[in-house]
DNA sequence: GCATAATTACGACATCTTGTCGTGGAACGG
DNA sequence: CCGTTCCACGACAAGATGTCGTAATTATGC
């Protein structure tokens, strides 16, 4: 139920998909390890392996080549994220983090505008 | 800068730091290891040096026994991870993530209700 | 003061995760 | 078929984490 924290490489991969939607092994090796040797593939293969155990990459394999594509939004894997960040810190709650935020003027006023309005409309 | 994260056993210390203050090393023991064999001070010790070095935890060696004590607040510290979490998935901005939450019903009215009114204060 | 007990510093490990690679075999294209 | 590409998976190094043991230092009771 919680979402699994994502490590850096993991993480890359699932950026380049969701920019570019559904991606082969071999495309997603050209756009992470452009300069590597080409043994950099096993190290792809693994990644997209561990990321589909970990529900977050769906693999479609009923054409020759596999496509992959992210089973989570950013929004979803942030939230989620939060979400553990909350329950494991602060009781569950945001709002002593947001407060903390507020006071140490880590916030833009446009970010405050906008969590504001999202508020209200919600 | 960034604020770096707690580890499990770390955590429980600071746990225990932030809710009573300050303690020595065997006040730590006996409640984090109460049962366990008396070799979990040198794990206490190991935890609190580690700490002291990430710049968790401060320690009074004034008196014959040392005295720990966090030097980062509860909020502080989940604030800081928050603003990790938001720089490392959403380009640093917290409204994707709300508003995800939001959608998904996560956000309990009095919490919606809290955020907004800090919001407004602000 | 001194012996005993507590306390501290720190090296050593086992385990897990992460990132990487290699191999062996399956699928495919001609 | 045969070469190329692709896939599954075992292996491994490096780092983080949690634990423990030991040796040295410090307090404490007499």
């Amino acid at each position: 139920m919680t979402t699994p924290r994502l490590a850096n490489a993991e993480l890359a991969v699932m950026e380049r998909l969701w920019k570019e939607g559904r991606l082969t092994a071999r495309q997603l090796r050209d756009q992470l390890y452009a300069d590597a040797a080409r043994s950099a593939h096993g190290t792809i293969q693994r990644l997209l392996q561990r990321l589909e155990d970990k529900g977050f990459v769906h693999r479609d394999a009923s054409l020759g080549t596999q496509l992959f594509s992210a089973r989570i939004s950013r929004e979803a894997y942030a939230s989620g994220r939060l979400e553990a960040l909350a329950d494991r810190v602060t009781g569950g709650s945001l709002v002593p983090m947001i407060t903390q935020l507020m006071e140490e003027r880590k916030l833009e006023p446009e970010e405050i505008e906008r969590l504001r309005e999202m508020l209200e409309g919600g």
